[in-house]
DNA sequence: TGTTAGCACTCATTTAAAGAGAGTGCTAAT
DNA sequence: ATTAGCACTCTCTTTAAATGAGTGCTAACA
C-alpha cells in the first residue's frame, strides 16, 4: 500500500490533533477540522489503512486513533514545521552570560524547563581532551599545600595535599617552574610515564610530591569524567497523565536524581551528532529504560574553544516537537553568540 | 480529664500500630495485641477520651483512630525509645572519609536515604564566619589572572579576572604579599572600608586590581551564602500513599528541586539547636508549606573546626521516629569521629 | 471506482444500587 | 469499673445498567 498525499495529510492531522489534546482522535474530528472535505466514513477507511501500515493505532476497538512511534518518527522527519512565533517569544527569555559555568548551566536548565513545561537536563562541557594551561602549588599552612589546575577552557580544579616535610618557598617555586615547563600545553593523554619519570628525576628528593601532584591532576580529570549534570523542571512530568502514574513518575524522578544515567545518554548523543546538533528520540528509541514512554530532544551546544555539552528535553511522546526544536535552536544560537568571543 | 498511665499505654499502642501499618487502628486490635487485658469495649471508652483530649482522631465515624499531630508530639517527646538494633545495623553502612566536601555530603545523603527509605537533605557547613587563610593571584595568560581563596575550613574558591594591562611577575608577587599580609586571618566581616583603602593606597596604580580581588572575595562568600544543599531519595515519597498523590508529590519534588527553600529551613533549624542537635518537626510544625503532611527530623553535624551543617530527613508523619533519630545519632558520631582530628 | 449515508456493534466510562466489613457508641448486665 | 451485645454508620467493593464516542461494514450514489 502506498502512502499518498492524502494519507499523509490525514496522518498529520491526527498527530497535530493528538499533540494538542492528548485524546485519541476519531474520524469525525478529522473530517470536520480539515480542508480535505471528506466524510468521516472516507476518513475511517483511510485511517484503517494507516493503521495497517503501522503509523497509528487504536487503544481499543471503539476508540479513536493515536500515533504510533513510527507515526511520530515520520512526523518528526518529514512533516514538522518549526513554530516561528514560539521562537520569537523565546527570545525574550534571555540567558545572561555568567562567569561560573555552573550558574550558567543551571540557569539554562531552568529557563528551558519553564519555557517548554518539560523536564530538562544539561551536561557540562567536556574538558577531557583539553590541554593543561597552568598549574600552581602554594603553601596553605605548615602541613598542607594547595594544587590549582587550570585547563584550556578556564576550568579550574583544586586539591589540597598533605605534606610531611616543611617545604621552603624556594623549593615550591622550583617545583612550580618544573611542573609548568613540563606539563603546560599538554593534553591529559599526553602525560605519559616518560615525562613523569623525567620530572621525578629533576625533582630529586621532592619526587614524591611530583607524584602526588600528577595524581591530583589525574583525579581532577577523572572527577570530570563523570560529567556534571544539571536538571530542572522534573515535576513537569506530572502535567502529563501518561507519565504521572506512580510507577512511571517514581522511576523517572529517580533517573533524574541519579544523574550518571543521564550522563551516559547525553554523552553518547553528543558523539552521534547530526547536522544541526539536534536529535529526537521517540519512545523506545531512548537508551534509558525509564524514559521508554517519553520522547527526548537533545541539542549539542558549544561555548567557544571547542567546549561542547548537550542539552536534553524530556517530555511525553506527544510533546510539542515543533516548539521544542525551535526553542533549542534559539538557545544554541544565544549561547553561541554569548560565548563566541572566547 | 487526666492522662493516666493506662491512657498513655493505649495511646502508645495506637501510635506504634499506626506507624507500622498506616491503617487506622481499632479497639479490637489494641485489646488483642496489648498486655493490658482489657476488652475492646473498655478500650473504646478510653479511646473516646483520648480523642476528646485531642491525641487521636477518626478519619470518619466508623473507622479506627489515627494519631493527631498532638499525639505524635507527645509520643516523640516522652514515649520514644531509640531502636538499638537498628542503630547497630546502621553501623555497617559506613560513611568513608572524603577529601571533597561535596563527595562526602552526597554520600551521606545517599546512605541515609537508602537506610531510612525516606527523602534526605543535607546542607554544607557554613563558611560565613570563617577566616581567610590564604589568597593567591596567578597569571593564567596575558589577559587573565586567577584568584584563589582558601578559608579556615580548607574551602577553596576560585575566580578568573580579566585584566587589561600586562602585569609583571614582580607586581603580581607584590600584590600577593600585600593581600596576604592585610587580609589573612580576618573574617569576612572584619574586612572593612578602612583596610580596603589602605591596601588600595599601597597598591598604587594597581589599586583597581585590589578592588577586583576584594569583589571576588566578597562574591566567593556571597556564593556561599545560598548554601549548597544535597538531596537524595526524593522518590522514596512514593512509598507512602499519603504523600504519593499527584498534587502533594509534585509539590514536594519541586521543593526538593528548588533547594533554596530547603536551605532556609535547614539554616533556621541549626540556629535553634537543641541539646543533642536533633529536632523533630511534625506536620504543620515545619515552616515549609509543601511539607505540611510530612514530618522532618533534623540533626546538626560538625566537621571539626566549628564547621556546622544540618541533615534533614523527610517522611510521612507516621515515620519511624525511633529509627530515624537513632540513625541520625549514629551519623553524627561517625562524622564527628572521622573529622575530629582537623 | 471512489465517496458517503446508515446502522449494528464494541468497549471504556459513568451512574446507581446493593452488600460486605470494620468499627463505633450506647445500654444493660456483671 | 468492666464487659457483652447490638444497632448503627460509613467506606469500600461488587454488580448491573445506561451512556456515548467511535468503529467496521454494507449498500447506495455520483
Amino acid at each position: 500500500m502506498e502512502l499518498d498525499e492524502r494519507k499523509k495529510k490525514i496522518l498529520q492531522a491526527v498527530i497535530r490533533n493528538y499533540l494538542e489534546t492528548g485524546e485519541p482522535v476519531g474520524s469525525r474530528t478529522i473530517s470536520k477540522y480539515t480542508d480535505l472535505n471528506l466524510s468521516s466514513a472516507t476518513i475511517r477507511n483511510e485511517m484503517a489503512d494507516l493503521e495497517e501500515m503501522g503509523y497509528i493505532l487504536q487503544p481499543h476497538t471503539s476508540a479513536g486513533r493515536i500515533p504510533s512511534d513510527k507515526g511520530y518518527r515520520l512526523y518528526v522527519d518529514t512533516m514538522m514545521e518549526e513554530k516561528e512565533r514560539e521562537v520569537v517569544e523565546m527570545k525574550e527569555m534571555l540567558v545572561e552570560r555568567q562567569d561560573k559555568m555552573e550558574t550558567l548551566l543551571k540557569q539554562v536548565a531552568r529557563v528551558l524547563a519553564q519555557n517548554t513545561q518539560y523536564a530538562t537536563m544539561i551536561s557540562a562541557p567536556q574538558t577531557k581532551r583539553n590541554k593543561l594551561k597552568f598549574i600552581q602549588l602554594s603553601r596553605v599552612d605548615e602541613k598542607q599545600i594547595l594544587v590549582v589546575i587550570v585547563t584550556e577552557g578556564n576550568v579550574v580544579k583544586n586539591n589540597i595535599l598533605p605534606v610531611n616535610d616543611g617545604l621552603s618557598d624556594e623549593t615550591l617555586l622550583k617545583l612550580n617552574i618544573l611542573l609548568n615547563t613540563h606539563l603546560n600545553g599538554l593534553s591529559i593523554d599526553e602525560i605519559n610515564l616518560g615525562i613523569i619519570s623525567v620530572m621525578k628525576q629533576q625533582a630529586g628528593i621532592h619526587s614524591d610530591i611530583v607524584s602526588d601532584v600528577i595524581d591530583a591532576v589525574a583525579e581532577g580529570i577523572r572527577a570530570e569524567e563523570d560529567v556534571e549534570i544539571y536538571t530542572s523542571g522534573t515535576n513537569n512530568i506530572f502535567r502529563y497523565p501518561e507519565l504521572a502514574d506512580q510507577q512511571k513518575a517514581s522511576e523517572l524522578i529517580n533517573t533524574f536524581e541519579e544523574k550518571h544515567l543521564l550522563g551516559e545518554f547525553l554523552q553518547d548523543t553528543q558523539a552521534e551528532e547530526s547536522g544541526t546538533g539536534i536529535q529526537v528520540y521517540i519512545g523506545a528509541e531512548t537508551p534509558v529504560r525509564s524514559m521508554q514512554d517519553c520522547s527526548v530532544v537533545t541539542a549539542t551546544y558549544e561555548l567557544g574553544g571547542g567546549m561542547k555539552g548537550t542539552i536534553g528535553i524530556v517530555g511525553p511522546k506527544r510533546m510539542d516537537y515543533d516548539k521544542v526544536v525551535g526553542t533549542l535552536r534559539t538557545i544554541q544560537t544565544q549561547l553561541d553568540e554569548l560565548y563566541r568571543k572566547d
